[in-house]
DNA sequence: AGCACGCCGACT
DNA sequence: GTCGGCGTGCTC
């Protein structure tokens, strides 16, 4: 009998699969039967027992006999991956430069791979004892307005790959766009399958229900970061055994296994938290179009706001353009944007009195006002006047924020905490000063203002408790609020019925930032957290929907194209600019970060790994701190790398780590494709 | 990345 | 005399 040997991936930095013998002499009668690709082992690694997936089933092996070692299991009870979700894993890894392991396991729910398998069977059971569901009739499926109906069809006639940009300012209708043409998909075929992917499912409880509400008779399966495992195990079987039709969630259900996947859905496309910032780097968005793209089906990017990839796309006719102009929602109209000059009219606590006049008269007809401050804490720091002490983190290279509630300074990078200080650490002066203005000051002052209103703050301090999120919103929702004062948390998602006022008080930092990103960022923004009033019908009697911002710059190009509700002229000058200075998306970037206990240490380490012998039509700049040079006691560097090719830049970044790799330095290193803080 | 082994400083 | 610091070496 020839020997059967596996080659498996595993979730190591090492970036080579491993050979293992398949025992089939010891394995029972009905395990024989031959391990396959796609499958889960568990294995002996080193001095521990992991999982392992089978990338090939082999009789040869390279591997010395002396070192080859016996599979401990295969998991059977498991349908095994497909290849073209390998083939997903094997992209994403080679593209954002990673080993397979380190992208196919990582993806995969840690219950599958615990060595105990008992809630993985436990987990099959229970999705087995569920009805099957295949009923996809729709219920009060409302009627579409001419261009959503045009849209839908563009998505549903497409053939083959099909990338579609839908274009619509919040109320247009895009949701209603999602809906219908996964439904008609859903009906094309009697097992299709549906992914929606939103930027964070836990401030949208709403389009969930809304599917659920929708589709009566089909299963939706969720899959989020903050499912507990047990759950996550049960969604991920449900869209991996294809009975999950629709499956709803955020960037990391890109990577879910979706055999009979017909459609992909990307909402608000625009949105950064499609970019995961730690381990794997990858574009959720990016890898939506690969997907779509290996299968040969469509793939429907919305947004008011869309990415200026997505946006070049249209304009270059590689996506298709899908436009709504009009609201669907009847009666409602685009919120009027206005500037307050904070050169003439100066604020006082950071409000001006048109915006306190104008938040009183929303208090006088009962209806609820929003104020946007992206900044959590009480002040970003404490200051002593005598002697100009300030509050620095002794770890990082950032202010330590007030908490004026748990009388602490906090730092928002590494977590340090401190108690306030009574009198200045170096002068001991008593008199220290809070500088700016966070959401927990804004609501103080707010309630010192309008004592009889109803204030609440809604930020990443105040819903900190898990779940206590969705009973802020719901509050808000049930109108026992008056004024809300929140950070881009409650920018995302939630319509306010009873809001008629929204406004942005000090959005300015955005626009001269170093991060050439920062103003795209903040008119997705702006435009969003705006969407958030006029979207309901205009009550009678009641006042108009505007939004107000307050700005020292109100000539700005950014604030009049977000006056005119005209995200295309705003994102034409963005691409003149970007073309111009050979920036992306005409431009593809990746960047080489260091990190060492000494700032010259990893400056060091770039400027020997910029010494590299071939680059031809890379372009490599020089080493230089990062922004946040210092965080938790570390020093950070980076390194940008550029080309114009995609193909030549990828080929470069691959040689490189070889080169990198054999540089055998202490220093901690990472590479990372598409960064999007630079 | 884990997880070992391995050789040098302050504690019951 | 040991506990434990993190250098370096290996994992089919």
């Amino acid at each position: 009998m020839t020997q059967i040997y596996l080659r498996v991936a595993l979730d190591t930095p090492l970036d080579t699969s491993f050979d293992y013998r398949w025992p089939a002499q010891e394995a029972g009668a009905d395990k024989s039967a031959l391990p396959q690709v796609g499958q889960l082992v568990a294995l002996p690694f080193g001095r521990q027992e992991v999982v392992g997936l089978i990338l090939e089933v082999v009789t040869e092996t390279d591997v010395p006999q002396a070192k080859l070692r016996d599979v401990l299991a295969v998991r059977h009870e498991l349908p095994p991956l497909n290849k073209e979700w390998l083939a997903l894993c094997q992209f994403a890894a080679e593209y954002y430069q990673r080993p397979l392991g380190e992208v196919a396991l990582p993806a995969l729910p840690k219950n599958l791979k615990a060595i105990k398998t008992v809630s993985l069977q436990r987990a099959i059971k229970k999705l087995d004892k569920l009805p099957q569901q295949t009923d996809v009739s729709t219920n009060n499926e409302p009627v579409l307005n001419a261009e959503q109906q045009a849209a839908v069809d563009a998505v549903v006639q497409s053939q083959g790959f099909a990338p579609h940009l839908l274009f619509g300012v919040t109320g247009s209708g895009k949701t209603e766009v999602y809906l219908q043409t996964a439904a008609r998909i859903l009906a094309q075929s009697a097992d299709a399958q549906v992914l929606i992917l939103v930027p964070e499912i836990n401030l949208t409880p709403q389009l969930e229900a809304h599917i659920r509400a929708r589709f009566p008779g089909l299963m939706l399966s969720t899959l989020h970061s903050g499912m507990a495992e047990g759950e996550r195990l049960l969604h991920w079987l449900a869209a991996h055994t294809g009975r999950a039709r629709i499956v709803l969630g955020t960037r990391l259900a890109m990577l879910a296994s979706l055999p009979k996947l017909k459609l992909l859905i990307v909402d608000e496309e625009h949105d950064p938290s499609y970019k995961q910032q730690e381990g794997l780097r990858y574009s959720a968005r990016d890898l939506a179009v690969w997907r779509a793209w290996q299968l040969s089906i469509p793939v429907l990017l919305g947004s008011a706001t869309p990415s200026l990839e997505s946006w070049q796309g249209a304009q270059s006719n590689r996506y298709r353009l899908l436009e709504l102009r009009e609201r669907a929602v009847k009666l409602a109209v685009l919120p009027v944007i206005k500037l307050i000059n904070l050169e003439r009219e100066k604020p006082s606590e950071g409000l001006t009195q048109r915006l306190i006049a104008s938040i009183k008269l929303r208090l006088e007809k009962g209806e609820q006002s929003l104020l946007f401050l992206n900044r959590r804490g009480y002040a970003p720091v404490l200051a002593c006047d005598a002697c100009g002490w300030i509050s620095n983190c002794t770890r990082c290279t950032a202010h330590l924020v007030l908490h004026k509630g748990d009388h602490r300074l906090r730092c928002h990078h590494c977590g340090l905490e401190q108690r306030i200080p009574r009198s200045c650490p170096t002068c001991g002066n008593i008199d220290l000063q809070p500088l700016g203005r966070g959401t927990q000051r804004l609501e103080e002052s707010l309630a010192a203002i309008f004592p009889e209103a109803r204030v609440f703050r809604i930020d990443a301090d105040s819903t900190r408790l898990k779940g206590s999120a969705a009973a802020a919103f719901e509050r808000v929702h049930a109108g026992e609020v008056d004024i809300l004062i929140g950070t881009q948390m409650v920018a995302k998602g939630h319509d306010f019925k009873h809001l008629t006022l929204v406004a942005a008080l000090n959005p300015d930092a955005a626009l001269f930032s170093q991060d050439y990103r920062a103003s795209e960022r903040l008119f997705a923004q702006l435009m969003q957290v705006a969407g958030r009033a006029g979207r309901a019908a205009q009550k009678e009697g009641g006042n108009l929907s505007e939004v107000l911002v307050q700005t020292r710059y109100p000539d700005h190009p950014l604030y009049h194209a977000l006056m005119a509700h005209n995200y295309p002229d705003f994102a034409k000058d963005l691409l003149d600019e970007r073309q111009q200075a050979h920036m992306p998306p005409f431009m593809y970037q990746a960047l080489l970060r260091a990190e060492a206990k000494e700032l010259e240490t990893a400056i060091a380490f770039l400027k020997e790994a910029a010494i590299c012998t071939e680059h031809q039509g890379i372009m490599i700049n020089d080493p230089i701190p990062m922004t946040m040079t210092r965080v938790a006691n570390v020093d950070r560097a980076q390194l940008l790398v550029e080309s114009v090719s995609r193909p030549a830049l990828q080929a470069f970044v691959k040689a490189w780590i070889a080169d990198l790799r054999a540089m055998k330095s202490r220093v901690k290193w990472s590479v990372e494709i598409d960064p999007v803080d630079i």
